[in-house]
RNA sequence: GAGGGCGUAGCUCAGUAGGUUAGAGCGACAGUUUGUGGAUCUGUAGGUCGUGGGUUCGAGACCCAUCGUUCUCCCCA
């Protein structure tokens, strides 16, 4: 027998982890919920065909696709045969795999949406709190099985929205203790430069040469440019775009005038300083980058675009989010506006670990160990715990009758503060012996004062 | 998808230019202590050196392959 093993890129949680990842749940949802947003779930598998597609020609490569049952069945072995075929033409084949593991929440949520368009009320606004799975190669804050926690609203398209979803960003992380920046850029924005520059169509292009900037330096995203075929002149504009620097207001008023009266542009700026300007009011603005440079993958987003980044914290970003002004119509109900904003838990874990930032009260564990002193000791010890237990008093009796060594060290591993002797000296007198190991401070009890003691 | 590091006891690691029975610390267990732990001391258990080939008189060490793990790039939370 081999010995036992994790698949790559998953973990197991231990008691203390759990607990840990608890506290950043619980505090993520309770703001969720504080905002108005309601739970969804959804299946940790989707059709196949709900998710191709959606997330680029990358992020479908990274999707766990589920192997179908039965293709042993003899009956069916032209078609898994032709099925073998289509996937080595580089085709998926609904003969092979027809179910994959979720990717991220939007596309589900959306696909939801879709299905129910017309018993929801508008404006929508869900949360959810699942894993995801994508077959990266793991590293660092980067695995194949993790949560996320994402907050959407669909049937509007008010600015007020991306307000909120800041809020709720930057509250959830102040609750965490977590200091972070919130980046915002704007999808119109890296349109109109596109449209400056050559096209829309270089849209795509221009994106991933200008997100890798601080990676790779503007020498070689030059390279990439000339490449691309972008002209001097071109990549003359693109260089200043790049470089714009200053205060939020500041970047903005050279950006406007970069643009040059670009309609989409104005536009983009024009959002940007909406929010902005709102959060001038709520004070949350200094932790808010207008950040042109942002451009994220997902390509079905449309207009504002969100990344967070902790601050001094060598990690990517964790959190992401933005508008998407038609996901639904993937799904063939157009016209539903939607924007949206996801936590990356792990990562925050990571970071929060890092930094030694949870609170040492979270760590919770038995508040008593009764010892386990022999037959009628523990049927006597057990009727006791069960009144505290009434007290809400988290208690356990060690089950075995073993030395007093043994128990005091099972109580001391697990950090249980107090230990409760009850051998025949003590039952003779109807009481018990209340031992805290931390302070060594030793209290003779009786046995009907027990159950209003404070521990 | 591309490239690097690392796999030796439960854990952290050592193992010198290939040489006999592979070591340490911590932990575990037992005793010192029939009902008062954490300390000290003593003792015990635990390894087919990831796996499979190869080179060699001889491999934990060298070579090849394979698996696992970790990191970087691509991409992303």
């Amino acid at each position: 027998m081999s010995k036992p093993s994790l698949p790559q890129g998953t973990r197991d949680f231990n008691a203390a982890t759990v607990q840990k990842r608890q506290f950043i749940f619980k505090t993520i949802q309770s703001v969720f919920e504080t905002y108005g947003f309601q739970p969804l779930e959804t299946p940790a598998m989707e059709n196949l065909e709900t998710l191709m597609g959606k997330y680029g020609e990358e992020g479908d490569k990274l999707i766990f696709k589920i192997l179908n049952n039965g293709l042993d069945n003899p009956q069916k072995k032209e078609q898994t045969l032709e099925g073998v075929e289509k996937l080595f033409a580089g085709k998926n084949s609904t003969a092979i795999t027809e179910r994959a593991l979720r990717y991220d929440l939007t596309i589900p949520f959306a696909r939801y949406v879709a299905m129910n368009h017309g018993s929801l009320n508008l404006p929508f606004k869900r949360y959810q709190i699942q894993p995801v799975w994508r077959a990266d190669r793991p590293q660092k804050g980067r695995y194949r099985e993790f949560y996320q926690c994402d907050a959407d609203v669909v049937g509007s398209e008010s600015l007020l929205n991306e307000v909120d979803l800041v809020a709720v960003y930057l509250t959830a992380f102040q609750k965490l203790n977590l200091p972070v920046e919130v980046k915002i850029n704007n999808r119109k924005i890296l349109l109109a430069l596109a449209q400056i520059c050559g096209g829309e169509d270089k849209l795509i292009d221009l994106t991933i040469a200008i997100d890798k900037l601080d990676k790779i330096g503007w020498d070689k995203v030059k390279e990439e440019l000339d490449k691309k075929n972008f002209s001097e002149a071109q990549q003359k504009i693109i260089q200043t775009y790049l470089t714009i620097e200053g205060n939020n207001t500041e970047k903005l008023k050279q950006l406007t005038i970069l643009l040059d009266n670009n309609e989409m542009g104005l536009k983009g700026i024009e959002e940007i300083n909406f929010v902005l300007d709102y959060h001038i009011q709520t004070g949350m603005s200094k932790h808010l980058v207008a950040d042109f440079t942002l451009a994220r993958g997902l390509n079905y987003y449309t207009g504002i675009i969100f990344e967070v980044k902790a601050v001094e914290a060598e990690m990517g970003s964790i959190g992401g989010g933005g508008r998407y002004n038609d996901l639904t119509s993937l799904f063939g109900v157009p016209n539903i506006a939607g924007v949206g904003i996801s936590f990356g838990v792990d990562r925050i874990y990571d970071v929060m670990e890092e930094k030694n930032l949870f609170p040492t009260t979270i760590e919770q564990t038995t508040q008593v160990l009764f010892f386990n002193l022999g037959e009628q000791e523990a049927k006597a010890a057990y009727l006791q715990m069960m009144s505290l237990r009434d007290k809400k008093i988290a208690c356990e009796i060690y089950p075995e009758k073993s030395k007093f060594d043994k128990q005091f060290k099972y109580a001391e591993k697990k950090g249980i503060p107090n230990v409760i002797i009850m051998g025949t000296e003590e039952l003779a007198k109807n009481e018990c012996t209340v031992k805290n190991i931390i302070t060594g401070k030793q209290t003779t009890v009786s046995l009907s004062d027990l159950s209003n003691f404070e521990f």
